[in-house]
DNA sequence: GCGGATTTGTACGTATGTATG
DNA sequence: GCATACATACGTACAAATCCG
């Protein structure tokens, strides 16, 4: 879980955590990780702070958002 | 754009050339003006700072600010 | 096709902590 | 001490697009 004390900002601790789900192929593709509500309730941090954290995983590559949909697992590259 | 070497603090400034693109009218009534975040990008300052000069637009009496909808150009008084 | 639920996008309000001059 | 400026983190509200029964 995300640790209130340590001097890494909550939503860098986020990205890092959710990334190591992601390596670990606990996310199926094709499918939408779970919601931004839902990871909030989760880790008990704030939907801002999870955007903030995808936002991160976006910019790694790691992951894309589409709007409605849901966040995916980004595709390797064919 | 803003100054960072001038003594005039950022805020200020930034107020003041947010007043000057008000008064120029490039921006239209009954529509928000640009959010605390598009600013914050456009002059490269942080949003405390462009809170800290909206407010001071405000008490000048130039705009009103909506919670979650954004900040408007004041009416002319009726 | 309709309507409600879901999900992301956006916007402001507020508080706290850090750093600088 | 105070003002300025930044970053982080919480909350609330609403819009827009999509999904699903």
């Amino acid at each position: 879980m995300v640790d209130e004390m340590s001097p890494i900002a909550l939503y860098i601790q986020l990205a890092n955590l959710l990334e190591a789900r992601i390596k670990s192929g606990e996310f199926p593709p094709r499918k939408p990780i779970p919601s931004e509500p839902h990871i909030q309730q989760e880790y008990g941090v704030s939907r801002g702070t999870v955007r903030a954290a995808l936002r991160l995983l976006r910019e790694r590559g790691l992951v894309v958002t589409m709007p409605a949909r849901g966040t995916y697992v980004a595709e390797k590259k064919a």
